[in-house]
DNA sequence: AAAATATCTAAGCACTAGCTTAGTTTATGA
DNA sequence: TCATAAACTAAGCTAGTGCTTAGATATTTT
């Protein structure tokens, strides 16, 4: 060993993290993540060989940082309404993680900025991400319901498409219309 | 006079107006307007003065041709049921457009890139757009209904978000989940 | 037919993007 | 103590961006 790396890496990724989820990935630059992250791009490109690498351990960050929330949601015991205080949380997350500037949930902000993009890994990531999102919806609707599996099925879909509206909408409406939004999507099921 | 135009201005809008549906703002180089407007940079300048005059007249070209769905919306005498066919008929335009790569409306696409841009004019013309679709919505919502005017307000921003939601659902799901989407959300209304 | 002038072509402008590299600095182990 | 090797700095690379311009081309009016 020799001269010894005067940044942490995982410091230096939660703040690329705040970034990328302020400006999505395309309107963040390398030389933007380099005043950000207070590192040379050298030491960029040494630590995750590309901006795409540094994207993707933002999004890893940010998978741990909300496990908690993903957690309670899973833990929960209130069925569908475990669902509705998921959707709460997400919009609040931001602000209980102190990032006031950001928006939305960084993961289906990145679901809607790659939906028509032909990066393979980051389209899986974010399918995955989908797919345990429903998995986990169709079983808090099955919870005490004597709903058949066709309207769950319905009903998860459309949870889901309602998460990626509330997305959208955080980035634009106030709290009270985002709550108005909450209350009635869930008033449907 | 001297030489004339070899090119006619609507119709190489029409083709610009396709390709900025389809990529967005960002998305789209003039390289690629050239192309697909089959003329050359010069002639773009010319014509329209910058890619953005070329978008803001991509933007009017939209407007004219979604003319007859949002005259539909606002003729009809069904109320809330006037709303959920403007959604489907939303959907539907693309295709019936013939634009079959196209997804989404390219108001609420751009609604949605615009959302943190500071783009003044873009934004005053969707928030222009945005006011007269909820004051459509909450005069269907008023007909035939006995709904104080609280919920009416709550209900028609429901709506306004749910048409963001499905702008950014019909570019990544299929037919039958949006109709799923759209059956749920009127489900209540 | 020729002068006038608008249109078109293609090259190039300044700038930013993501990424690389030559050369300097500094902590380490022998 | 000093060669070694990793980390650092700063400059520069290529390619792409929106936009401009010099010069060739074509159409119209006199």
């Amino acid at each position: 060993m020799a001269r010894v790396k005067q940044y942490n890496e995982q410091e230096v990724i939660e703040k690329a993290m705040s970034l990328f989820w302020r400006n999505g990935y395309e309107n963040t630059s390398v030389r933007m993540l380099e005043k950000e992250m207070g590192i040379n791009q050298f030491s960029i490109y040494a630590s995750f060989g590309s901006k795409h690498g540094v994207f993707l351990e933002s999004l890893k960050c940010y998978k741990s940082k909300i496990y908690s929330v993903f957690e309670k949601l899973q833990n929960g015991t209130d069925g569908v309404n475990d669902i509705k205080a998921f959707f709460y949380d997400s919009v609040e997350m931001p602000t209980k993680m102190g990032e006031f500037d950001n928006k939305g949930c960084l993961l289906t902000n990145t679901y809607n900025e790659f939906a028509n993009s032909e990066d393979q890994l980051i389209q899986t990531q974010m399918k995955e991400f989908m797919d345990v999102l429903k998995t986990v919806f169709i079983q808090k609707l099955a919870v005490n319901s004597k709903k058949d599996e066709a309207t769950i099925a319905k009903q998860a879909n459309y949870l889901l498409l309602a998460k990626h509206g509330l997305a959208a909408a955080s980035r634009v409406n106030n709290k009270q219309e985002i709550a108005d939004y909450i209350e009635l999507t869930f008033s449907n099921i």
